[in-house]
This record gives structure tokens, sequence and C-alpha cells, in this order.
DNA sequence: ATTAAAAGTGCGATTTTTTGCATGATTGAA
DNA sequence: TTCAATCATGCAAAAAATCGCACTTTTAAT
């Protein structure tokens, strides 16, 4: 993910747009909210926007370089978009977050989705729990 | 779900809590935001305030009285608890919601949690889709 | 019925997220 | 390079959601 993907989206290469990629690139493991980066921004010394922030993820994820994610905790969170759909394990003590695909899973949802009658478009499976170091 | 039942969740029965449920009661094919309840109450001349809505769903939710869900239109909605655990298929267009469970999926959430050293608590499957009346 | 304790409500203030607008930066063509 | 067109940004203002506090209402014991 680097700025010539920013460029086939249609998205200027600005500094605001290439730190955010830069701070999702180096937190695979954990999904950050736009308060998160905006904190991060600013301690690395950054002097960018909170709207600016919000307005730079909301178009990251219309132009796919991130997904957005409802997870319980109530406000949104966001990872890289790398193509690969997968579901998530939230661990609700730490916010540490485990991707996982489970093909039996994914073939009953579209069955069930057929059933009813619907015609799928996307599907979000989040198992929330805490996490093997959590427990400990 | 009626009066008795938020006497035993240790609250006391006041016109925007019967209301809100009353309310609730008769949406249960179609889930409801704060907004969507606030406005309902505006509309039938009930002069509860907003701050009050938020107030009560999140204390039914304490209560097991209701559910809050994260669909990805952004914003919580609600639905009366019935105690039967499901998951839901969301129609994007029209906001019609259809519940399923399906006990295979259940079963494979359960082992892919403790594979990998989750201690699950909880879980949210969301199918997201056009449902058969929004396709015609 | 009366009443005191506890809990709930509405209002306004606060926090969180989004938007509008004037200024400033990026881009590709000359 | 330079320049004009376009798009982005920051700020302040607006919405959306939540919280604090003074005032009511509910409750259940009398």
């Amino acid at each position: 993910m680097n700025n010539s993907d920013l460029k086939k989206a249609g998205l200027k290469i600005t500094l605001p747009r290439v730190k955010i990629l830069e701070i999702l690139e180096k937190a695979r493991d954990r999904h950050l909210s736009a308060e998160d980066i905006y904190t991060i921004l600013n301690e690395s010394g950054e002097e960018i926007g909170l709207a600016t922030v919000y307005r730079v993820l909301t178009q990251f994820e219309e132009a796919k370089l991130v997904i957005r994610h409802h997870f319980s905790e109530g406000h949104s969170v966001f990872e890289l978009d790398l193509g690969t759909h997968h579901d998530h394990l939230v661990c609700v003590k730490c916010g540490h977050v485990e991707e996982f695909v489970d093909e039996l899973i994914e073939k009953r949802q579209k069955a069930v989705a057929e059933n009813a009658g619907f015609c799928m478009t996307d599907h979000s499976l989040n198992i929330y729990g805490i996490c093997k170091a959590c427990q400990m």
C-alpha cells in the first residue's frame, strides 16, 4: 500500500494521506480509530487536524484502501484493505485483533442468504472474547 | 416484554421507559435507532428528550432487555432481547431485518475461537444484501 | 393517603464526528 | 519551470451522541 495506490484511487498525494497510510501499515495487528490515528500523528509532531483524519479515512474507505469496522466498542476502527476477505476475533480487553477465514462458515452464509431470498452484498462476522495474552 | 420486566431489572416504571418498550414491541421486523425512537415519540405527542432515549436504551441494554447492534450504517440500532440468540440478515436498501440461526456456523465459531486461544464472550454475524422485496 | 429515600428526567453543556468555506497545495500541460 | 485548474486542508461551525445537575416522579413503608 503506497503512493501509487493513492494515485490509482484518484487521490492526490498529500502529507496527511501518506502519513495516515504509514500509520495503518504499522498497526496491522491492531485496528485503529480516527482518534487513535490523530493522537499518533500529534505525538510524532505532525500538525494534522482531526477533521482531516476523519475525511481521509472516509475517502480511503470509498477508494477501498481501508475497511471500516463497527466493533462493539461503538466508534469505527480501520484496517488496510489488502483484498483478502476475512473475519475477526476481537479481544474485548486489549483491543487485539486476529483475522481468520473459515470456508465452512463462508459457505453456510451464502446458503443462508440464498434461502432467505437475499442477494448478498457483504457480510461481517466478529467473535468477541478474551485473547490468550489477556487470560494470564 | 412488559412493566414487570422493568421491575425485575431494577428499573422504575416510568412513562419514557414504557413508551420506548411499546415502540420496540411494535417494530420487531425493523431495528430502530435512538433517533428513530425519538421521532416516533415526538410524532405521537410525547415530550421525551433525546438524551432520555439514549439513556433508557443504554439501561435496557445493560439490563438485557434489548440488544444493541452495530450494523454498517454507523449508528447503533436496537431490538428487544427475547433471549433467543440469532444472527441477522440486513437489507441495505430498506433496513428490513431477518433473523436466523445456523447451528453449523455456531459450532464452527466456537471452534475458531478455541483454536485461537480466545475465551469467547460474544459474537455477531451480519449478512448484508438486498431483500426479496427490494429486488423487484 | 402521606412521605422520605432513591432513582429518573429534562435541560443545557460537553464530547465526538461531520460539514462548509476560504486558503493553500498538487498536478499535468505548456 | 511556470501556471491555471482542481483538489485538500485547517479552522470554525454544525450535527450527533453523551453527561452533569437541579428538579420530579416513583416506590414502598407508614
